[in-house]
DNA sequence: CGCGAGCTTGATGCCGATCAATGCATGTGG
DNA sequence: CCACATGCATTGATCGGCATCAAGCTCGCG
């Protein structure tokens, strides 16, 4: 009656633990479904020669550990979570059986989530360089294709944040530190810019209304955070905007 | 003072016509970073060979249409947008020149959403396979992984959909038939399962307090939708929490 | 058996949605 | 050049859903 065992092969363990490969593992399909030959599927094994437990409530990895490996969860069930620098919790995401772990950590070569065992739990570990060069795709354009996309995965970690757990003017700051820091790395101003966007387009983005948009534009300015005339806006105060946030305490623009 | 002109290059249009390249672009350093070779840059260019303009409101591509390239923006601006089967809007993200559109899209070789222009705009043509190829990255453990990650970042834009505009009850049954799914493609039971997470955990995921969390299981219950005891759930309608996920209006389970 | 973590349920308040009216910029046709 | 339409933004009034605060409750576990 428990649908989710924690280990599902118990009963053939002996031969499991001596002997387990990709090619004969019962979670290959949702792993590594078709279309891998089964050279490569043979090489995938050689990467994936070790195993490890994770107890409940035991963290695989954590935010700030270095990234060296993917994992697939093999039995068990964690959960990722992101933390924000003034303490905000949001999970990411669960992971079952068959659903890889790590992907978070290519990026930057760090890992940005802490990925937690809700059960004493087992994983398969995949080091990512050896990954990398057994699919042929130790070239320097192809590395940074996979950041590109784990960078965006990042990315996308931190609107769940975002969503989950801010009010509507710590939304609209972060947007607008976000916009600004992108701007400036394109080398326009960071403290003056123009929307491309409408109020209803933010909105939607932020998971707000148009109205609740505007009136935030509105109290930015009432305070003195902002001058905002239509699209064009200029920041005046950027620690008020970071302090909303709850990010970069400190640090002056 | 209009700080994002529509073309930056535009007093040296005639060259750049002729013959931008990735060595020459401008926006090398946003769009590729340090690392990649002369050799592959050169590999590169002949990739990105053909420009396409998009006009203020065009679509680059839209939520069905067939993925066989990815594009970097040259010059405007876009949004992408999540649109749900009941019409539901999320805007996804913005994007400024220099970031990349489209890896929504190399998961099922379907695009997800659309990418529409929010000015007048430009892009680069970036072909999928001649990426692959040229990445030495064409194997099919390679492809795979390249999947796995695109549909990572599918999976967190339903996320978003979730977080900016569903009420509670509805995140939480899209949360249950979630997990439900997930579980059948295991060989588990759709219908009848242990949740491994507290309702604080599951409230930390879905944007809500964890006694909203037991609040909507309570609610479900009395309506007849599921049968709640601690951590077990049996899901007895599941069109019901369709309806209000408002996915798959007439499929029976 | 008794403790404590996790869950349920109730009462209240607040934030943001909703509804509505007005303002303002842009564009179009007379 | 003006009249008018249209899209976008602002602001106000009201409402509702979820957070918050506060008890109790249940179950697993030492």
């Amino acid at each position: 009656m428990n649908p989710i065992p924690s280990s599902r092969d118990s009963g053939s363990s002996l031969q499991a633990r001596l002997k387990a490969t990709c090619a004969t593992c019962n979670l290959r399909e949702l792993c590594v479904p078709g279309g891998v030959s089964p050279h490569d599927l043979d090489q995938l094994d050689t990467l994936v020669a070790t195993r490890r437990r994770v107890r409940r409530g035991e963290a695989l990895f954590r935010a700030g550990d270095g990234f060296d490996s993917l994992y697939a969860v093999r039995s068990g069930f964690f959960k990722t979570r992101l933390t924000s620098e003034d303490g905000r919790d949001q999970v990411t995401g669960f992971q079952m059986p068959g659903e890889l772990l790590g992907l978070d950590g290519i990026a930057t070569e760090v890992h940005s989530v802490d990925a937690v065992a809700l059960q004493d739990s087992e994983v398969c570990t995949i080091p990512f360089t050896d990954l990398e060069r057994i699919s042929a795709a130790f070239s320097p354009l192809q590395r940074h294709f996979h950041k590109v996309m784990s960078r965006e995965i990042v990315r996308e970690h931190g609107v769940m944040l975002l969503l989950g757990t801010m009010r509507a003017e710590e939304r609209l700051a972060a947007f607008l530190l976000n916009l600004s820091q992108r701007l400036r790395a394109r080398g326009y101003s960071a403290s003056e810019f123009v929307l491309r966007m409408t109020r209803e387009e933010i909105g939607s983005f932020l998971g707000l209304k148009l109205e609740t948009v505007s009136r935030a534009f509105s109290r930015f300015q009432e305070d003195g955070v902002l001058e905002v005339s239509n699209k064009n806006i200029r920041i005046l105060d950027f620690q008020a905007l970071r302090n909303l946030v709850g990010v970069d305490r400190g640090g002056g623009q």
